[in-house]
DNA sequence: ATGGCACGTTCACAGGTTGTTCACGGGATG
DNA sequence: CATCCCGTGAACAACCTGTGAACGTGCCAT
């Protein structure tokens, strides 16, 4: 848990992607993102968990902040927004990762812990 | 900087091989394994158990969650894609041991040092 | 008040991926 | 050598995810 004064100044950078919590803004080279409320606190979700799988469940309690049903599709729908988004700022980039039967992973590039090394599926 | 808490991440390391259930990763010289949700399941349960002979009923049960039953190959199609995956990322090694008539045993390297003598079953 | 607009939520469908089961045959054991 | 165990490929079922779109709500300007 960080102090108050902590908060204040977090800066979440992914690349050229950054997130700016407290400051409601994420920004691609210094120009915002036009997100809505949801987009943009999905987005802080995942980037306060950047490099990790993070399930569903685990991101729409943050997010939603409310039990999160098996059957739920808002975080699907709102990772597909924000994926229009980012790639709209960022061309051929890649940032929120899908990882099949577990969730989701933003990372600013295909990170080396990551590394796809199973061609054979 | 170090982590907040050390402790609540579960690390099982074997050889080259690293396993962490709680991230949903399982990585062989730093980079990430491909599996599935039920593979990732089955190696936990292997890693968790390492240099014991695992019964298939008590491997099935933990991944599984449901009663065993003697006929029930999962177990073994699951091994034998584990060992699939294990091969292309570890060439020449043999990560994950049949011990025929009693179960299975995930070991670090070969050692030869298991041969009970089920005197008592 | 009325209409337009932006947003959040939910649903339904399609396609691809994964999980489960079966059958066959080779191999280990005593 | 007889028996049981295990490896393996394949087929099908079940599940997961991407996606478009409909619906309801609240806000704002007219």
């Amino acid at each position: 848990m960080a102090t108050a004064r902590d908060d204040q100044v977090e800066v979440i950078r992914l690349g050229r992607l950054e997130v700016r919590p407290r400051e409601f803004v994420a920004a691609v080279d210094g120009r915002a993102l036009q997100l809505t409320v949801r987009e943009f606190q999905l987005l802080t979700a995942l980037a306060r968990r950047r490099d990790r799988i993070v399930t569903r469940q685990e991101l729409y309690t943050a997010v939603w902040q409310r039990p999160f049903r098996s059957h739920e599709r808002s975080v699907d729908v709102y990772v597909k927004r924000l994926r229009r988004k980012l790639k709209a700022a960022l061309p051929g980039s890649e940032l929120i990762h899908t990882h099949y039967g577990f969730g989701y992973r933003l990372s600013p590039s295909v990170s080396q812990l990551f590394h796809t090394a199973a061609t054979d599926r």
